[in-house]
Parts: C-alpha cells; sequence; structure tokens
DNA sequence: CTAGGGTTAACT
DNA sequence: AGTTAACCCTAG
C-alpha cells in the first residue's frame, strides 16, 4: 500500500515537474530515475515525457525524424485532435531537409539521393504502416496531399527546387509548437494543480499558493540529487551498483518523507481522495483528461511503444560495464563516491577544477598508483627547478605527451606542447599546467548511462550539444572523451 | 566541431 | 606479447 502510495505520488510529482518547462530537463530525468515510479508507466506521464522531448526540440530548433517519432507516439498514447497538421508538417520537413543541406564535398545528387531515400522511408513504408494501424487517421488529408506532392517531386527537379525554397522547417516549427500549447490544454491541468484546486480550495490564479507549491518542488530536486548519492553508493557486490535500483533505499525515503510540505499535502490529497476525485476535478475519463483515481492507483494504460520510447528517454537501463574488475574499477568506484558523497554537490564550475584534489585528501587512494614522475615536494618547485628536472635526459619528449598528471598538482610550468589555451578547454587539468596527458578515468556506470540517453536524445555526433546539457555529469569529459566512448560502447 | 586514425597505459 | 579503453592529434 505504501509503495504504491508512493509510485502514485512520484508520478504526481514528475507529471508536474516534465510539463513545467521551467525545470530543467536533466534533473526531471534524474527525478524519473531516482522516484519509485513502478513501470509501465501511466499513459499520462509517458505522454508527459513525450511532450516534454517535443519542447526541447523547440527549443533546439531541431526538426527530425525523432521528433517525427515522438508525435507518433505521443498520438497512440491519446488522439490529439491537433497534433494531425504538426506530424503532416514535420513529415514534410524530414523529407525535405536533404535537399537543404551543403555539405563539404557533396553534390546536389547526394542531396538528391537522400531525398529520395527520405520519401521512400517517410512516405512509403512509414505512412502505409500508419494506415494500417489503428491509428490511420494519423494519415490525413494534409498528408496524403503533402504525399502527392513529394511523390511528384522525386521525378521533377523543378519541384525540389521550390520545396527547398519553401521554409518548411519554420512550418514544421510553428505547427509542433502550436501543438505544445494546445496538448497542454488538451491534458488539462497536472495532478498536482488540480488536487490543489479541488482538496484545498486554491485557484491557480493564486500565485502565491503556486508558488508554496513551486518552493516544495524545487527544495525536492534538490533533495533528489542527494538521493542519487544514496543510490550510486558503491556496494560489495559490484553487480549490485551497476543495477540502477528503482526503489530508493530507506535512507531515500527519509529524505523524501522530509518534504513535509509536498508530501502531507499529497498525504492529504489521497486521504481525503480514498474514493474518486471530487467532481471539482475532471476524473470522469482516465485516458483522456483528469485523473482517475480509484483507491492509489492513477495508473492508465500503456502503450508498449511508448513505453520503450520513454525508458530511451530517462532510461534506467541495466548499465553495461566496459570494465567491471580490476584497480581501475574500484579507481572509477573512489571517484564515484566522491562526485556523490556531499549532500548537494555545488554547481560544475564551482567543482570542476578542485574535486579532485579535495578528494585526494578526503578519501585514500592507496592504489593508485602515482603516474606523475614527480613526487609530490616537486609539484611546488619553482618554474625554474622543473624546467631542469623536465629535460633530464631519462624524461620522455613533452611532445610524446606521456606525461600524466592528477589534476589539480599542475599549478606550475607552461606547456611546452600548446599552450594553455588548450589545457583549459580540458577537463581534468589546470589551466596553467604543463601540456600533460590527462589521469586515465574509467567510465563510471552513470556516465554511461548518461551519455547512452542523451545519444538517444539528442544524435550520436553532437558531442558538443551533449556536453552541454549534461555539464555536470560530463564535467570531467571532454566532447571528445564522449565520441571516444561511443566509438568504444558501439563497437562490434 | 566532428570523424577517424594514432598513442599510451593498464590490463590479460 | 597482445588487447583494449582512454586519451590525443589533426584534416576537413
Amino acid at each position: 500500500m505504501c509503495e504504491m502510495l508512493d509510485s502514485v505520488v512520484a508520478s504526481s510529482i514528475l507529471e508536474f515537474l516534465l510539463r513545467r518547462s521551467d525545470f530543467s530537463t536533466s534533473l526531471t530525468g534524474e527525478c524519473l530515475i531516482a522516484l519509485p515510479v513502478s513501470f509501465p508507466l501511466s499513459s499520462r506521464l509517458e505522454a508527459s515525457l513525450l511532450l516534454r522531448r517535443l519542447s526541447a526540440d523547440l527549443s533546439r530548433r531541431s526538426i527530425s525524424l525523432s521528433t517525427l517519432h515522438t508525435l507518433e507516439h505521443l498520438y497512440r498514447l491519446q488522439r490529439f485532435p491537433s497534433l494531425l497538421p504538426a506530424f503532416a508538417s514535420v513529415a514534410v520537413e524530414c523529407t525535405v531537409a536533404p535537399l537543404r543541406r551543403r555539405p563539404f564535398f557533396s553534390s546536389s545528387s547526394n542531396n538528391d539521393a537522400e531525398f529520395f531515400d527520405a520519401v521512400n522511408r517517410i512516405w512509403n513504408c512509414k505512412v502505409s504502416d500508419i494506415e494500417q494501424s489503428e491509428v490511420s487517421e494519423l494519415v490525413s488529408p494534409a498528408m496524403r496531399e503533402a504525399r502527392k506532392e513529394m511523390e511528384a517531386a522525386v521525378v521533377d527537379p523543378a519541384l525540389r527546387e521550390e520545396l527547398v525554397r519553401r521554409e518548411t522547417k519554420e512550418s514544421a516549427l510553428e505547427a509542433v509548437m502550436v501543438f505544445v500549447e494546445e496538448a497542454g490544454k488538451e491534458m488539462g491541468p497536472t495532478f498536482l494543480e488540480a488536487a490543489a484546486e479541488a482538496v484545498l480550495g486554491w485557484e491557480r490564479e493564486d500565485s502565491r499558493a503556486l508558488s508554496n507549491l513551486d518552493r516544495s518542488l524545487r527544495a525536492l530536486q534538490g533533495k533528489i540529487k542527494t538521493l542519487h548519492s544514496y543510490k550510486f553508493q558503491p556496494t560489495e557486490n559490484d553487480a549490485e551498483m551497476h543495477r540502477a535500483p528503482r526503489k530508493m533505499n530507506a535512507s531515500g525515503s527519509k529524505v523524501l518523507s522530509d518534504q513535509g510540505n509536498l508530501l502531507d499535502f499529497l498525504l492529504l490529497v489521497y486521504t481525503k481522495m480514498g474514493e474518486p476525485l471530487t467532481p471539482a476535478i475532471d476524473i470522469s475519463d482516465g485516458s483522456n483528461k483528469g485523473f482517475k483515481l480509484t483507491g492509489c492507483s492513477s495508473r492508465g494504460d500503456h502503450g508498449e511503444d511508448g513505453m520503450v520510447d520513454a525508458e530511451q528517454d530517462f532510461c534506467i537501463d541495466n548499465p553495461t560495464t566496459s570494465r567491471g574488475k580490476g584497480g581501475d574499477d574500484k579507481n572509477s568506484n573512489d571517484e564515484f563516491r566522491l562526485e556523490h558523497s556531499s549532500p548537494l554537490p555545488s554547481d560544475a564550475n564551482a567543482t570542476n577544477n578542485n574535486d579532485e584534489t579535495d578528494f585526494s585528501k578526503k578519501v585514500s587512494l592507496s592504489d593508485e598508483k602515482p603516474r606523475c614522475n614527480f613526487s609530490d615536494a616537486d609539484t611546488t618547485t619553482s618554474l625554474d627547478g622543473f624546467k631542469t628536472k623536465k629535460r633530464s635526459l631519462m624524461d620522455r619528449n613533452a611532445t610524446a605527451s606521456t606525461y600524466e598528471w592528477d589534476s589539480g598538482e599542475t599549478e606550475f610550468g607552461q606547456s611546452l606542447h600548446r599552450g594553455k589555451e588548450m589545457n583549459k578547454l580540458r577537463p581534468g587539468r589546470s589551466g596553467e599546467g604543463l601540456f600533460c596527458r590527462r589521469r586515465r578515468r574509467i567510465w563510471n556506470p552513470h556516465e554511461e548511462m548518461t551519455l547512452r540517453n542523451a545519444v538517444v536524445q539528442y544524435g550520436a555526433g553532437n558531442w558538443k550539444l551533449i556536453k552541454a546539457s549534461h555539464s555536470e555529469i560530463f564535467s570531467k569529459r571532454t566532447e571528445h572523451d564522449l565520441k571516444d566512448k561511443w566509438r568504444n560502447m558501439t563497437k562490434f
């Protein structure tokens, strides 16, 4: 009972977070992992996830096949009438986009080939599949019109030229934006908002009431970070650690239960609503609008596809580990504990350059072999002193890049290789430091999982974007590292 | 900025 | 000695 209630409460919170664009996507993703949401997700929560993904596409001004896919899944979950124009618009843009590309050494015939391929995949295969599925109405009259035009463009270069000039991307962005707004309305208020109105008589316009709710939720988000620290504590059993637990442990529950305001409020809601919600909330149709709350379960139906999709976005699958044993792994665990051991990690900028130093003070890394050729005492020697050592014939050439330093210990000297600018760009090196190879850091499961999800969300190749959108988690990784890691993860 | 090839260290 | 993950360099 209590567990079920936890799950319902967690779902309500998540739904609220997802529907509020002012809560960060990454943190909301963390919440999904940390909160005891039971799977399969409710269709409502799943729809909120997909809507959030569309919002992310909009904010990046990105229209891609993933957008189209998201729209289709959403429609399978809920028959939003306002989705149809967006679907058609996005399908057109996905088809026309290859024509606009002007790659370095690509002729227009390459673009044409990609266009033909897109027409085949989207308008031939995809649309046919949809027509034969239970969501055949997704192929609207507008879609049929567009299909004719796309097929005509395959044999008509002039029409292709015209399509390139048409602002299909703008239209698609606009259509998706309209849909996201409409969908928000069609889905009605989130459970928390509705419950607030119903139980406490809060008006949504009552800014004080809502800002209280906001404050509680923001505090909760902070606590969620702490929750993560509990979750990813290394355990004696390595396999145990790699299995991201879906249920929070006792400490986690305590953290949540400390969120008195919000949880008291939610409990009050559930206590008062042992039976279906009062008519003040439209609960008549749980699959579409409002909520159906019987007992403690507000879970609705779910589409299987959609669930898979939602998991891709905020995957909590078992992370695979590239290297599960040996000294390196221990090292990685220790580092991981550092990253999550402080109650509320400060922001990435504040911790980037110094936490490793702090770490070596706080946590004994006894089996970490020092790879720097100088002792600790050497690291405090003057520039001149350093240079003398560097020139030893026994030392390797600086350009061979064989020195590896623990960052934070190289506060001296100048780069013999590339200058400090380059080092500044590299996490885990000090800005003023000598050029040196960074200390080898084994990827921890959390990083791997984040990368996997980010690639699903943003696509492989958008390393800068991925790094930027998970700047805290990847604070010690360069875009390069992300690319290399992905290459390793996808080998064979 | 990214892809892809090269280098190095840490393993088996 | 061989293999591999992590790191580095550089062309486009």
